[in-house]
RNA sequence: GCGGCUGUAGCUCAGCGGAUUAGAGCAUCGGUCUACGGAACCGAGGGUCGGGGGUUCGAAUCCCUCCAGCCGCACCA
């Protein structure tokens, strides 16, 4: 269904075009009127006439009555004013759409490659943007109508695999998937690497199970499973406690495209793009220079014969273009890969893999700092663990709610706090924008009040908490909507543009817009709440009231839900 | 040195395909209301939008330049 935006933006470009064809209305939301056009101040600089004169001509071609009021305005502005009735027929078509307005696209196969943890290594607040944001968009994406390839290319390859396995052998088997699976990763990645260095006869048996690892020895492989399985199961555990929808079926680490990484260099030889450099093979893609100027390199194939993470960037383009088909590629990944991952676009694009019809892309995040400003650490100064960081938030939510004596059991209580949690972490998150770095508050993102998901939760949940007094159901769907108070009319204006923010959001990969969007959805509601009560009322007037509840919780839920964040009834 | 990102109220942040008085949250101050969950609502003060140029009738928004911070720049990922 086309949005309130649309009819109202289609009509009067239809109007702008008879004055000047392809002109843009520029319409927005306004504060003065419903919407503002503000197309005729260009337009009339390229006719070379007054605005007010252009004004004129644009608002004669109109047509216009049966949406609202155009008016002239200013040096040249048109203010858009709906009718009540147009807006109530848009809020009814609403009240039976459980999409809420949002469009389903023509499904096509979209890669998202995120969270990205590395094998028997703890996963940390390094991991929490990539995992969240990338949650939020393939949330966004599935719901919008696409099938979505999520990709968690884990670091499950390299030299470091020799002292792991070497360390597991020592430790015993058993002993060290018992301290794996608790999700003791740091400490079992520690003491191997404190070996590494102190031990030259350790050091010379990791070198060679690294060898024995690359050529395929059986038994090396099942130790090396061994690491991997334990790792992913609990990676699963933290996704869980996230609430993260990525699941071992969606680990494809780098160790996958091993068999394919011959074929790339295959590929890149064939199309004349590889240099020998140093020794190494690389190729240099246009536009790349290092600190003296000289053309900077990819490096496929290392002077040891080794591969390195470029090719296994390329393989993973590659595959994901010709054998998963495709048609879009998210990498989530921090802001300072950015550079190699270009490199590792323009390279594919001159191999032949990545066509200009396939949208590859780079969606890069800013850092997590303490309020300090400065990386976040630990106060001993060392990273700060997934888990530790949502448990911590865990345990503030359950104490505040320990304070507001909800009369919730321990274990509900519990429930609720995690989710409150999760609200808090994930919304604090995905509300900035993604290429600012964020200070990580905790208190500041469990407030209750301000802009943060556990005040949206609480929005719901107080819009619900009016569904559950109401003594007799009251049907809603063939709802007319008045609107006479002006907080019923600003909550309206804010519902029917929902679809407009869902898909800005998706379309630039920014849920930080769709997260503004819900809070200011959430202001107006509780302006409304206010102003208008709802229980108290009867009749058609109660009807409408309610139907905006209906309308408003719907929309917080599922606009929450697409950020993977829920909503719960009661709080 | 080259490149990228960031710099908006005391603090945390929106706005940046130019447009009518630069917005919000927190904090501060002042009101409302026996309140459908007050974890609320209304209002006020507070900003030369990092500095300086330029384009424009009009710039936080586009261009140039400078400053500050962070990051990347050959065999680790």
């Amino acid at each position: 269904m086309p949005t309130t935006y649309d009819l109202v933006n289609s009509r009067l470009a239809v109007a702008f075009d008879s004055v000047l064809a392809g002109t843009d209305p520029v319409l927005r939301p306004s504060e003065r009127c419903d919407y503002q056009a503000n197309g005729v101040m260009a337009m009339s600089k390229m006719l070379g006439k007054p605005p007010r004169e252009v004004a004129e001509l644009v608002v004669g071609a109109l047509d216009f009555a049966d949406m609202g009021t155009v008016e002239i305005a200013g040096p040249g502005f048109l203010n858009v004013s709906l009718s009540p009735q147009f807006l109530s027929n848009q809020l009814s078509t609403l009240l039976n759409n459980s999409r809420l307005g949002v469009d389903t696209a023509p499904s096509e196969n979209v890669v998202i490659d995120y969270s990205a943890p590395n094998v028997a290594k703890e996963m940390h607040v390094g991991h929490l943007r990539s995992t969240v944001i990338g949650d939020a968009l393939a949330r966004m994406y599935r719901f919008k109508g696409h099938t979505v390839i999520a990709r968690n290319h884990v670091g499950d390859w390299g030299t470091p695999f020799g002292k792991l396995i070497e360390h597991l052998l020592d430790m015993g088997e058993d002993a060290a998937i018992a301290t794996l699976s608790i999700g003791d990763l740091d400490t079992f990645y520690r003491e191997a690497n404190a070996k590494f260095e102190a031990d030259d006869s350790f050091k010379e048996r990791s070198r060679l199970r690294v060898v024995a690892l690359q050529t395929g020895d059986p038994e090396t492989r099942r130790l090396w499973r061994v690491l991997v399985d334990q790792s992913v199961a609990y990676f699963s555990e933290v996704y869980a406690k996230l609430d993260v929808l990525l699941t071992p079926e969606d680990v494809v680490g780098e160790s996958y495209y091993n068999d394919m990484l011959q074929a790339v260099v295959d590929d890149l030889q064939e199309a004349g793009l590889l240099v020998e450099s140093d020794g190494a093979l690389c190729v240099f893609p246009e536009g790349f220079v290092n600190r003296d100027g000289d053309p900077l390199p990819l490096i496929v194939q290392k002077r040891d014969e080794g591969f390195g993470y470029a090719a296994t960037d390329l393989a993973a383009v590659r595959d994901r273009v010709t054998n998963v088909a495709a048609q879009e590629i998210l990498y989530i990944v921090g802001a300072p890969q950015s550079q190699h991952l270009e490199m590792v676009y323009a390279v594919a694009r001159q191999a032949g893999w990545l066509s200009d019809s396939i949208r590859c892309e780079h969606v890069p995040f800013g850092n997590v700092l303490g309020k300090d400003h400065k990386m976040f650490k630990s106060r001993e100064g060392t990273t700060v663990k997934l888990v530790s960081l949502l448990d911590e938030a865990i345990e503030r939510a359950d104490s505040q709610l320990r304070e507001r004596d909800t009369g919730l059991t321990p274990e509900a209580r519990r429930e609720l706090a995690t989710s409150i949690a999760r609200a808090a972490v994930k919304y604090a998150d995905l509300s900035t924008e993604r290429q600012r770095d964020y200070v990580f508050e905790l208190d500041r993102m469990l407030a209750f009040e301000g802009d943060t998901g556990p005040y949206l939760q609480y929005a719901y949940a107080r819009i619900e908490s009016i569904f559950r007094k109401l003594e007799v159901p009251v049907a809603l769907d063939a709802t007319t909507f008045t609107l006479a108070e002006p907080q019923a009319w600003q909550l309206a204006l804010g519902i029917i543009e929902f679809p407009v923010a869902f898909d800005s959001a998706l379309r630039d990969l920014v849920p930080h817009r769709l997260c503004t969007y819900l809070f200011d959805l959430a202001q107006r509601f509780t302006a409304f709440y206010d102003a208008c009560p709802v229980l108290s009322a009867s009749g058609d007037l109660q009807r409408e009231r309610l139907a905006l509840c209906r309308l408003t919780g719907d929309t917080l839920k599922l606009g929450l839900s697409v950020l993977g964040i829920d909503a719960p009834e009661k709080m």
